[in-house]
DNA sequence: AACACTAGCAACCGCAGATTA
DNA sequence: ATAATCTGCGGTTGCTAGTGT
């Protein structure tokens, strides 16, 4: 019983895309929508599967997306969220309107992760590595001895033991996300 | 100029939970 | 209720461009 399978795997394509295949894929979503990642190679007429579509889709194609550098205080709230959800990439790049899990995720292991432990926090758990009592400072870069109790790496990275994450974020939150414009999109084109 | 190394990123893989016949 | 499939997620890999020797 069951539902079809997602694809055969025979005679898929794979590796990196090429512009003849991403035009096919945004023009078939552009104009269909997106009902079912299963029929969309077969009717986009690419030789892939339907996760390897919605992979490129997602992470390349979107209009949405928002390419370019990672501003200070992305980052920033890239290091707090992961203080508090951990490696949910996707529940992380859902505060970063245009931001992809992916691309949040490769940030975090190619800058964010040597940036800690530059700073001498440990990417996990955003505690000091060791002698916790030393901080290296913000904006000096110098290592300052400090006899008090160890700041919470998150406020020390951002500069305050105050954060309010609520307003500017939580309206993110609460709000829904443009990709919606998308999914009426589709249902009013089929 | 040639090679080795590193960083950044795109894409794949495997799994878990949700969905459907 | 059950099994098969779909979808989305997180971890990992592999390619490429840039940099150093």
């Amino acid at each position: 019983m069951g539902r079809q399978p997602c694809c055969d795997k025979v005679g898929l394509k794979r590796g990196p895309w090429t512009i003849e295949e991403d035009n096919k894929l945004m023009n078939f979503i552009l104009n269909n929508g997106i009902q079912c990642w299963r029929l969309v190679p077969k009717l986009a007429g690419l030789m892939r599967c339907g996760k390897s579509c919605r992979l490129r889709w997602i992470n390349y194609l979107r209009p949405d997306l928002k390419r370019g550098a990672w501003t200070e205080a992305e980052e920033d709230m890239i290091i707090e969220l992961h203080s508090r959800l951990g490696n949910r990439w996707s529940k992380i790049a859902a505060h970063f309107p245009g931001r992809t899990d992916n691309e949040i995720k490769n940030h975090w292991n190619t800058k964010i992760k040597k940036k800690l432990k530059f700073l001498g926090l440990d990417p996990l758990t955003h505690k000091p590595i060791d002698q916790p009592e030393n901080r290296v400072s913000k904006k000096t870069g110098s290592i300052e001895i400090q006899n008090s109790e160890p700041l919470d790496a998150i406020s020390y990275i951002v500069g305050t033991n105050d954060i309010q994450l609520e307003d500017p974020f939580q309206n993110w939150i609460d709000s829904p996300l443009p990709w919606d414009v998308f999914s009426s999109l589709g249902e009013n084109f089929l």
